[in-house]
DNA sequence: AATGGTAGCAACCGCAAGGCG
DNA sequence: ACGCCTTGCGGTTGCTACCAT
């Protein structure tokens, strides 16, 4: 395993890119492709080493990067998947269209590690710091519960993985190649021997990709803040929005859904100044997060109990219709999960505090009934135990 | 206005692993 | 089978802008 030299030091020039280099870079890349990033300096006619070419290419000129503010739906997939993943950015990076892996793990270091700090939660374990802080029942119980639904929900991505990998092999001897303007970064390839190691399938149309059920929701209904449930996200030197990002695997019926008792006349700059209050209001208060995060596990559950269902259900309108392998339920559930969860978490927030928030948190309210959560959640499990279990040959996977 | 501290982010470093001859 | 090359990835650094004093 040797390991090449990245960058004879002589000569090269390191720090920041000039919009020169940019140039350059990018006019080579739109003509010729990047090849071997090695080679390609010396052609492009930059002192760089590849490696700074290809990170400068991977990290920030891309086209298909999206640059900005993090939405309040990205800040909590990148949550809930670092409780999955952890540290694997690239993984995560798989389920956030448009972000790089760096641009997350960046955020997270910088704001959402400090950001659970203060509500009490260890970023590292997504636990309660203290032994105090989960001393009540309840609370030992959630965080009990997370790190179940972490196990579960890693062997649940892993069968996901599997089944597309299985998938994509059927699929190569039927059709190629496959989704070559795939704007997602590649996959990495699954680790060997490592079957703990989640290997998310690159997102083409139609993918088991679980979390893009998630985007299928929030781009679905309507949230806080979010006319419509439209989610412009466009920064000033963004060129796409959130919408065309992930809407594009919807279907556009839930787009514009006039249902929302939560909408709010608002532009970017209100979302954003909301999700910090949401925000401010979870550092306020830690304890509450601990009530929210039951709510998580339970809405979590009803949203994976779903998995069937995005793989060919009803409500898979963003799947292609080769993509079926399950009977399904009602995509409608997927309303009362992780958007569910989210808006019960500012609901509960607004109602717990007490102290007025409400006037700027119109928090929508799909709080489900408490009889409820406890069978979900036992379906869920057993969802999952059958879905795992499913990945037998016998059964057949998806076709993209 | 000057200075020190801090946050945010782009970029670098070095390891690991797959590809290929 | 082996070793080199290339690429991917995660951790870390360093620069810059912003903020408080």
């Amino acid at each position: 395993m040797g390991r090449s030299p990245c960058c004879e030091k002589v000569g090269l020039k390191k720090g920041p890119w000039t919009p020169e280099e940019d140039q350059k870079l990018l006019a080579y890349i739109e003509e010729h492709g990047h090849g071997s990033w090695r080679a390609l300096p010396a052609k492009a006619g930059l002192q760089r080493c590849g490696k700074s070419c290809r990170l400068r290419w991977t990290n920030y000129l891309r086209p298909d990067i999206k640059r900005g503010k993090f939405s309040l739906q990205e800040e909590q997939t990148i949550i809930q998947l670092h409780a999955l993943l952890g540290n694997r950015w690239s993984a995560i990076a798989t389920h956030l269209p448009k972000r790089t892996d760096n641009e997350i793990k960046n955020y997270w270091n910088t704001h959402l590690k400090k950001r659970l700090a203060k509500m009490g939660i260890d970023p590292v374990t997504h636990k309660p710091k203290s032994d105090a802080l989960s001393s009540g029942d309840g609370q030992a119980k959630s965080s009990a519960n997370l790190s179940h639904m972490a196990q579960w929900e890693s062997a649940r991505l892993e069968a996901e993985a599997r089944l597309v990998r299985e998938s994509k092999l059927r699929a190569a001897a039927q059709f190629q190649p496959q989704s070559p303007s795939s704007s997602a970064p590649p996959l990495p390839p699954a680790p060997p021997g490592n079957t703990s190691v989640v290997s998310p399938a690159p997102p083409p149309p139609g993918s088991l990709d679980v979390l893009r059920a998630w985007q299928g929701v929030w781009s679905a209904k309507p949230t806080t803040g979010n006319p419509g449930g439209r989610i412009d996200l466009e920064s000033p030197t963004s060129t796409s929005s959130f919408s065309e990002n992930v809407l594009p695997i919807t279907s556009g019926g839930g787009l514009l859904d006039g249902s929302s008792t939560v909408c709010r006349q608002g532009a970017a700059r209100e979302l954003e100044e909301e999700q910090d209050l949401e925000w401010k209001c979870f550092e306020k208060q830690p304890l509450r997060m601990l009530e929210i995060k039951d709510h998580r596990i339970d809405s979590f559950a009803s949203f994976s109990m779903d998995t069937t269902s995005v793989f060919g259900g009803e409500s898979s309108s963003w799947l292609p219709e080769s993509s079926s392998i399950g009977t399904g339920s009602s995509g409608g559930e997927f309303g009362a999960g992780f958007t569910g969860m989210l808006l019960d978490s500012s609901d509960d927030r607004n109602s717990s505090d007490g102290r007025g928030d409400s006037d700027n948190l119109e928090g929508g309210s799909c709080v489900e009934e408490e009889g409820k959560e406890g069978e979900e959640n036992k379906n869920y499990w057993n969802s999952i135990l059958k879905l795992v279990n499913s990945t037998s040959p016998s059964r057949s996977p998806p076709v993209f």
